[in-house]
Parts: structure tokens; C-alpha cells; sequence
DNA sequence: CAGGATCCAGTGGGATACTG
DNA sequence: CAGTATCCCACTGGATCCTG
């Protein structure tokens, strides 16, 4: 053993059922719904706002993706006006905390990042 | 508190560095040759062999792209035969622990996604 | 071995307009 | 409010060939 327990290797297999389940999720606006998502189910348009710059076709489509996969569930009251909300499943909670760890890298080390293209570029120009 | 100390917040604005930072990150390739180099350096043909799937163009060009932005170290040993190493950064390695979390979720509930989707399509066709 | 260069099909994703 | 439908373009990324 060396740091975490079990290792993945079948996601590493083009082929594998585990592959396309990483690819599923492997974009960024999956990336930032199911987060979002963490604390409570939300709105469509409460989705919109929160996660800057998202399209709503995008957030559409990447919710029926996520819906149909079974990590996000859709809930309509049918009521008029009308009321959806989108809630993270058993499936999908699990998930935003692997995505929760991504989000509080990106917030701790973009100035890292920033740094080292700096760097990089001044090198591959002189 | 509910499960995690600190929640990322500033990823969701379009406009903040720390976005920038997830949306490099936030492509498959990523996801694979990140958690690939967890366990040590790895060669090119290593990273081809091991990723399944990935065209040489694509494994040369996020390894830049990471390279760039100080996830990834490329060390040359300028000797013939070529042989170079990437390994992970400081900066890498906590991403690395992150994605391989997503790796294993995806090696756990591949099975539930594809359930679910079978479930989602019988019910949006009947 | 590690890669750069080029060509090109596929699609991700925005803008806009419409509906129940 | 919560979508759907259409147009359309920029970019992703595979295939192929070439180099030090």
C-alpha cells in the first residue's frame, strides 16, 4: 500500500464500463453542478445564477445527463408557476465530495498556476 | 460545518482564476494522465501504453498544457536513445489524490450508471 | 524514443427565438 | 419558471506523415 487503498486500473481501459462512467463526468460542467448540488437540492434558475457563465442549454443537457445516469434526481411539483428541483442521488453524493476536493485545489493553487505559466512562458521565449 | 470545512465558492465565478484552474483541469485526459503519474514518473510510451485510448497528440498536448501550469515536471536526460520523465509537482500531487477519488468512484458505480440508464430510457419510451 | 506538422471530420456550446 | 428547437461556428481531437 502505498497512499489510498485500492487503486483504479479499469478506468485506464478504453473499453471498460468504469471509463465511460469517468468520461461522464469528465467536463466542467459536471464538474461544477454536481457541487453544487452538495448542499441541497436547487432550482433550474437557482443553478443559473450560482454557476457563472453556464448556458441554459448547456445546463439542461448536462442535467439529463447527469439525471439519466442516475446521479442527479428530478423532482417537478407541477404546480403553476411551474417548480422543478435537481437533488443529488445516493449515487451522485459521493461524487460531489471527490468534486468538492478538485474545486478547493483549483481555489488554493491558481496562483501556483499562474506563477509557473509565467515562468514557462518567459523560458520558451528568451 | 456539514461534511467539509471549506466549500469552494469562487470557482463558480466565470471570471476567477480559480475557474481557469479547474477548467484546465477538467477534461479526461487530464483525469487519467494525472492519477496515472501517482505512483511515480512516467515515460511517454509509458503513459501511452498505460492510458488506454490516447493518441500521441493528445498525451503530448496536455502534458504541456499541465507542464505549463506546474502540475507536471518533464525531465529530459538528454541522452540517446530520448528518454524523458514526467512526475507530478507538489502542486499536482493533491489534485492527483482528488482524481483518483474520482477514479475509484467510477470503478464503483459503473454498474449503478448503467442501471440507471437503462431504467431512465425503458421509462422515456413506454 | 519523443515529438512536431498538417489535414480534416465531428461535436461542444453560444445566440436566439418559441412553448406550456 | 423551466424548458425545447434551430442555426452555426470554433475548437477538439483522431489519422497520418515526418524529424532529431
Amino acid at each position: 500500500m502505498k497512499t489510498a487503498d485500492a487503486p483504479p486500473v479499469d478506468v485506464f481501459d478504453a473499453t471498460s464500463a468504469s471509463r465511460a462512467a469517468l468520461e461522464l463526468v469528465a467536463n466542467k460542467w459536471a464538474l461544477l453542478i454536481v457541487p453544487a448540488l452538495r448542499d441541497g437540492p436547487l432550482r433550474n434558475n437557482e443553478l443559473l445564477r450560482r454557476i457563472g457563465g453556464i448556458s441554459q442549454k448547456m445546463l439542461t443537457q448536462t442535467l439529463r445527463d447527469l439525471e439519466r445516469n442516475g446521479l442527479v434526481l428530478r423532482t417537478d411539483r407541477r404546480s403553476v408557476p411551474p417548480h422543478v428541483e435537481y437533488a443529488l442521488s445516493d449515487v451522485g453524493r459521493p461524487l460531489s465530495e471527490a468534486f468538492v476536493a478538485v474545486g478547493c485545489w483549483a481555489e488554493a493553487h491558481h496562483r501556483d498556476l499562474a506563477d509557473a505559466r509565467k515562468a514557462f512562458d518567459a523560458r520558451n521565449r528568451g
